[in-house]
DNA sequence: GGATCGAGTTGACCGTAGTCAATAACGCGC
DNA sequence: GCGCGTTATTGACTACGGTCAACTCGATCC
């Protein structure tokens, strides 16, 4: 779809104002509007608001805010953790485009955990109140929002899976992969990663020390399942890379 | 309130229904109904069905089968958890009365984990398609469903924080304490547990070996914090147990 | 009452990943 | 270009929790 034949539906809005709505963004299908149609996504539309960028290492938001948003990425790449009273971090997660952030605080009105950009990242913001007031007249929005919110508790299982009992290379070689498909799903090439964090962001993640993550990496290249230079990764193997990942998925 | 000023207020309902109803339940304020009044609790209520209880062993759903409702506990205890082809199992969480089940199959129309009974157990059904058409027109309900599935999200991320670095007697004491705090949630004495699940099925969950479960325990009671007995345990020093949590918190 | 079975406890030993430390490579500012 | 700080890599050693095995304790069944 060109510019052009999409400007001949909504022939009311500036050109600006199309270029950031969401049937225009390349983003569409899998994020929260997949599978609304025209004028629910245009209501869905009116609610969001796009943020100016985020720079490397500043905050969407802080553990302990008040709750007023959901989030979505729109490009970049973005980190949620959560800081114990001690100081110490734990990675709950790394959001890359399409994907959801702050549905924590759906719950209680604070959010739960912070979220902080690994890189330059636009974000668009859908202000509660609003999402809220749109889904109560629109049950597909309400649903997808619901799947949406679902999802993220499968993919917590998932990690949670790994965390259990995994040993560390299988760790490794899952989060790898994790990355490789969501890469592929925005279209991107899955066998040439730039990952956005750092190999501390990753072993905290993977409930591992730095130490080992760099070890494994060299080891895979070793072995020619991988080509490490510094943040790119390209995977040579993805054969062997689902083998050292056995049974267990991570999406 | 007892059963007779109830009646005065539903006079319609047979003393048999009235006492199967949300209303009545004693799970009410910590389960899907909370913060519903009168009319609305009505037409809840009137969506769920109550399953003849579960005997030990048996399974509620099971991981692939096709998503049709979701499930509260009632009275009893389950764990859900996922197998990996290897046959390996990863035990997710555990269910108190008053706790839902099933919300990860919402995304994509099979439940991903199974769920089975810990002890002879009672189980409210909710088939999905009703309870979708009924919060469609009763927004206090949509809100609820939404706040009960961030919850699971937040809990999970509580457990991804405990999996990531804990040592092995951290993750126990916040295990016992987690469970301390929801019997108290439930007006159960929160120093005397009786354990639904086995030595295996905590290990599991927490990431550990039996072996390794059962030496804490052994060494809690040594040092004046447990008075452990089969599955009954008893927390004679809460204090020294939340020490050895540290500033985690898991609920 | 005794045999049997499963669950749990305890001990001895081992292995994987963590700790500590030194070095290397890159990024950035001057 | 040079110096400095941050990030990553590699090596040597350690420790925590896992593995393997023996044993105890109850419950159940004839």
């Amino acid at each position: 779809m060109t510019i052009d034949t999409f400007k001949g539906t909504a022939a009311s809005l500036s050109l600006d104002k199309l270029r950031r709505s969401c049937g225009y963004c390349a983003m569409h299908d899998v994020c929260l509007p997949a599978g609304l149609d025209g004028g629910d996504l245009e209501r869905l539309d009116s609610t969001v608001r796009e943020r100016r960028p985020l720079d490397r290492g500043s905050a969407l938001f802080h553990q302990g805010d008040s709750f007023t948003a959901l989030y979505v990425v729109r490009s970049g790449s973005l980190k949620s953790y959560v800081e114990g009273s001690d100081g110490d971090m734990q990675i709950l997660g790394f959001h890359l485009p399409g994907e959801i952030m702050g549905v924590g605080g759906l719950t209680n009105d604070h959010y739960p955990s912070s979220v902080e950009a690994l890189e330059r990242s636009s974000i668009c913001e859908l202000p509660y109140p609003q999402l809220q007031a749109v889904s109560a007249s629109m049950p597909a929005l309400h649903h997808q929002l619901i799947r949406v919110i679902s999802h993220e508790i499968v993919s917590e299982q998932a990690h949670m899976v790994m965390m259990g009992k995994q040993q560390a290379q299988r760790r490794v070689a899952i989060f790898l992969r994790s990355l490789a498909d969501r890469y592929g799903r925005l279209s991107r090439d899955p066998t040439a990663l730039t990952l956005p964090m750092s190999r501390g962001d990753i072993a905290n993640y993977l409930g591992l020390v730095i130490e080992t993550v760099s070890r494994l990496f060299s080891r895979m290249e070793a072995d020619g399942i991988l080509a490490v230079n510094r943040k790119s990764v390209r995977i040579l193997r993805r054969d062997l890379l689902d083998a050292l990942c056995g049974g267990e998925t991570e999406s």
